[in-house]
DNA sequence: CATGAATGAGAATTCATTCAT
DNA sequence: TATGAATGAATTCTCATTCAT
């Protein structure tokens, strides 16, 4: 009756390539099986619909995005300490459930109005506490600039960050922490060379 | 045959906010003529298919852009201010066709791959030149930095003005232009306070 | 109220043309008004509704074919003369209504059961009484065969005949008369050469 | 992929009775499917669209045919020999298939304008080139009349052959070859009582 | 665990028809 | 008389889901 957690998994990672390449409408139970090398209706032994496969999906994401996170603001470190080491492990989350990033930056904004997905609303405004959080304890701080409108920059960071899953591929010339290390050079000091 | 192009536009203007809001694929031809106070079927007096509405929605955004962006690559500014002019044309797009710059977002990734949508794989192919050897411009210059790889910074750029999209409300309390601003400024000079 | 016959019959001729073509079902209001020059909607200035249209096309035909069968009935000609009336007229029919005839043979099997195509099947019921009738007259007076099932032998006639509507182009090599004289030929003599 | 060939065969029985009875275009899946006992959608499970169950229906009816018309001519029988061998087969494949013939009758001149229906045109040549060399052969070899039009000869025997399909029912009073043998006996000798 | 064969709800699309102008 | 713009019912097809084997 209840079929091996590692057969899941498989059959959770293949879903979240096809969802994340054609996106989750676009993708049908008989592409998943396909992929899988099975008959679409042999998914229902393992799931209960195509909606429990994006919800498991999204949510093992989210659960293991917040570990990190939560292990993040926990130590307590400085606001720009704290930006970088969000964001590292933003691109390294990236690195290790690429598919999973990918679905989440695409279909989480439409998902949050159902009830089921509300989960992803909230985990927003976390999101958005701890984001926007460090930054103000920057300006405060005197470690970031003023002049800036500190939502519009907010949402530019993450959005940056998030969307880097469209076209990251694992394995290729960068390791996440490089990535991460260019993408906070320059949001921190700027694209402009100074003199 | 294509009778009233006010009717028309007036039709692919609420097509393309319900596009943007539920993505192309969950939007039914139903919910764009409940948006329209018309039935589905009469839709079909005014457009060929579901797809066309949106190629004409993606193609007529693309081309009121590529002509801003022309005019801004023909005046030869220098680098530094050939980056500022395209990214406040592309904020004010956003500002003339928010539905557009969503849709074009969320689903051209797919929707290149299919024949009928090949010019927005040509028309990405042309951003890239423009935008890429616009950097390559200034580094050369020595106005932008040399240390940073230049593809990831152009990424990390492209894709931040675009993704605004998402959030941006005609409207709000940002004009366009003030945006640009805010968004050149961080990108430029970076958050980090300098002493 | 009342648009002018002129008209309607020039309409007529126009949709049994695409009737013909394409058929009945297969045949849209808008072809019909597309080969006519005028929108869809405008047909039904001058009809009641595409069935109509048909209706008409076919109760004309029918009419006149009548008149025609009917006189050559009256004239009460030996079995063998009759045989021959029969055929020429038909075939004088093809060459006038070319269309209309061809749509009777596509379409009056399955037309005949819709009581408002009743006028068919009556049609066919007298249709059968005259030829069979004519046939059984020919054997009985030894001008015909004995020896062949008669009512197969009529199957065959009538069918070779309006078939004939398939393929025949008016103004084409042979005129409905030779082709009548080379039909009756074969069907009376046979086309094994005697010695 | 395709499943059970059993299962499509009965089902496309079912179809090719329905399509022969109301038209292709008349007959909705609905229909087929109320006739199989089964929903409209199901039928998608065997087929990937009504036009593939006509094209499967029509193209296995014209391979089986085909087999027998070359068997015949392979033989290099006497010209009228290949007539009645070829005149007896087409009556045993509408005993065998009637309902594929009655549609290939019925629908084959305006489908063999669409490219997937090729095979249509193909086939009639073939047809065309087999009767009528035979017919040539025949007249050749003073056995069969030299003042008929043998094209108009061509075109009223074949038409007649096979808009038998309209009226034959299997297990009816004549077999097959019982037809053919009338039939023959008609076309070669003439229903003209001779002295 | 997986297959084969369905179901049934809805999707896009077509089309005869209507009607105010 | 004809047009432009709709309606609404029907049609083909898709797809998530079910279930006996």
């Amino acid at each position: 009756m209840s079929p091996s957690p590692e057969r899941r998994e498989e059959l959770l990672a293949t879903a979240a390539e096809v969802f994340a390449a054609q996106g989750y409408n676009a993708t049908t139970v008989r592409k998943i099986a396909d992929a899988a090398g099975m008959l679409a209706g042999s998914l229902y032994y393992h799931f209960d619909s195509k909606e429990s496969m994006l919800d498991e999906i999204l949510s093992t994401f989210l659960d293991e995005l917040w570990a990190r996170y939560d292990a993040v603001l926990a130590a307590r470190l400085d606001p720009r300490e704290t930006i970088e080491a969000l964001v590292t492990e933003s691109f390294r989350e990236i690195d290790r459930h690429r598919a999973a990033v990918a679905i989440y930056q695409k279909e989480s904004k439409h998902l949050q109005t159902q009830p089921r997905f509300g989960y992803l609303a909230d985990s927003q405004v976390k999101f958005e506490k701890a984001w926007l959080g460090t930054l103000e304890r920057g300006v405060a701080a005197e470690v970031f600039r003023a002049d800036l409108d500190i939502r519009l920059t907010y949402r530019f960071v993450r959005d940056t960050v998030w969307v880097a899953a469209s076209w990251y591929r694992p394995g290729g010339q960068h390791s996440p922490e490089e990535i991460a290390r260019q993408y906070l050079s320059m949001v921190l000091e700027g694209i402009a060379l100074r003199e």
